[in-house]
DNA sequence: GTGTTTATCGTCAGGCAGACGACTATGATC
DNA sequence: GATCATAGTCGTCTGCCTGACGATAAACAC
């Protein structure tokens, strides 16, 4: 990395939180509306400035807490109450993406459980759960009829990389495991699986798999009935991080 | 992203560049040694200062073009003469990555194909291809005898992100082609496999695979016996971009 | 009890990968 | 020119995994 001090220009660089959960059988992301121009009123994702002494997933790990509530944990250490799963996503940096200054954004992609009602922090005004669809379909009408105007800055595309990288990853991972609470039956993962990807599972096959991924899942010996139906067997999340071979999502 | 004046910091941003090629079976990363403080004499990844008009990912490809000559062309538009593929790898920014002041460095990846030697640009002594087995074996000795530093900064860990970013990515891509020539040929494209993954693969299951795999290739016609042995088939990248299933790659 | 819902176990056929045999076409060597 | 070494290409066989789907089990609602 070269130094020339005429060629160092000063940035501002934020983080941005791509956070996704699973409400009501749909994959919905956390959305806040913006307090102050420009994009006042408008509907953003997540984020702030990244402190001069923090790390970027301190930056990211903070901005998850002062929003949520939530703790990340480390990518090494998988389940854990209470605790998101975070990592880095992408970093976007078009020299108009903010049109007050130049602004660097490092996204984030954090996943939860579902949880109680967001509360709002900073100086958002409000924020709330939003349905990705919703969200990403620019100038149509939300779930609840009201205009759902386009995301603020380039927050559109931001959610849009993170939708992906949700949905590609759960393919190769155990990654679905941080949308379900620390117990969990295989009906309630497939149903995960089912609103990630928005499609339909056959719950015989999806059951196979799951169970017999070795180091996926391993039964808490509990039960539980909160699905109707029979009882089904408690899971947590096992060791295993990696689905090899992995679940495969159906070809559209 | 709330905008608070008072928890602004000006942060110098940065491209660095994990190149790799694949040169005599072996995995190899473009690499510049350092003549200025800090780690002076150093080798370090390519890179430098985004400037205040240009998005990061044209920071990466003009470094990169002003380190190899590459033109880097868009992930869209495949296959291309004296093209490398570029793409966004990572973000860094740990406040003590750079001694001299705040520093987060966008960490970008390359694949290009063998090239003769690399022209020093910049305030960089010297730039040469060194094996990644080399550059990550911190305090071992290069294959030329000589003592091999770490590299400089955090960029041990970056260019270990970077081949593990490409190790996976040619698991479920047609990405290996561009390690390769416009043509080449099963046996060229198995090699790069190979030296990438740092594996032996059956020569008549990654025939059968690739081969079998729509779009994957296409034959020009042309044979070669370049590489002696019976004359192969000369192929070029075809159209598909995503390996569907993947090349499986051999568990250790 | 009957019906509904969800969970779980089994079966079967097709596809793909790993292991490996066989054959082909070139250059190198004697 | 015969032989050998090298690389490429085509087949075969077996086992595993997946998708499709039948069947059974255990709860709740009426």
């Amino acid at each position: 990395m070269p130094y020339d001090p005429s060629a160092f220009a000063p940035f501002a660089v934020t983080v941005d939180l791509v956070v996704l959960t699973v409400r009501r059988h749909a994959l919905c992301a956390l959305a806040v509306r913006r307090g102050e121009s420009p994009f006042q009123g408008r509907w953003a994702l997540p984020g702030g400035f990244v402190r001069p002494d923090e790390d970027l997933s301190q930056a990211a790990a903070r901005e998850l807490m002062e929003e949520t509530g939530l703790c990340a944990h480390d990518p090494d250490a998988p389940a854990q109450a209470n605790g998101a799963h975070l990592e880095q996503l992408a970093t976007y940096g078009d020299p108009k993406r903010d049109p007050r200054m130049r602004v660097v954004s490092v996204a984030h992609l954090a996943l939860a459980p579902d949880l109680p009602a967001p509360r709002a922090g900073g100086d958002a005004k409000s924020a709330r759960w939003a349905s990705v669809e919703d969200l990403l379909q620019q100038g149509g009408y939300g779930r609840d009829g009201e205009q759902a105007a386009p995301l603020a800055f380039d927050h559109a595309p931001i959610l849009a990389d993170g939708v992906e990288r949700a949905r590609s990853k759960i393919e190769y991972s155990s990654l679905a495991t941080a949308f379900c609470p620390p117990e969990f039956t295989v009906g309630e993962l497939r149903r995960v699986y089912e609103a990630v990807w928005g499609v339909a599972l056959d719950p015989r096959n999806f059951h196979r798999k799951v169970t017999g991924t070795p180091g996926f899942l391993v039964p808490t010996g509990g039960t539980t009935t909160r699905q109707g139906g029979r009882p089904a067997q408690l899971f947590r999340a096992g060791g295993a991080t990696l689905l090899n071979p992995p679940m495969l999502r159906p070809e559209v």
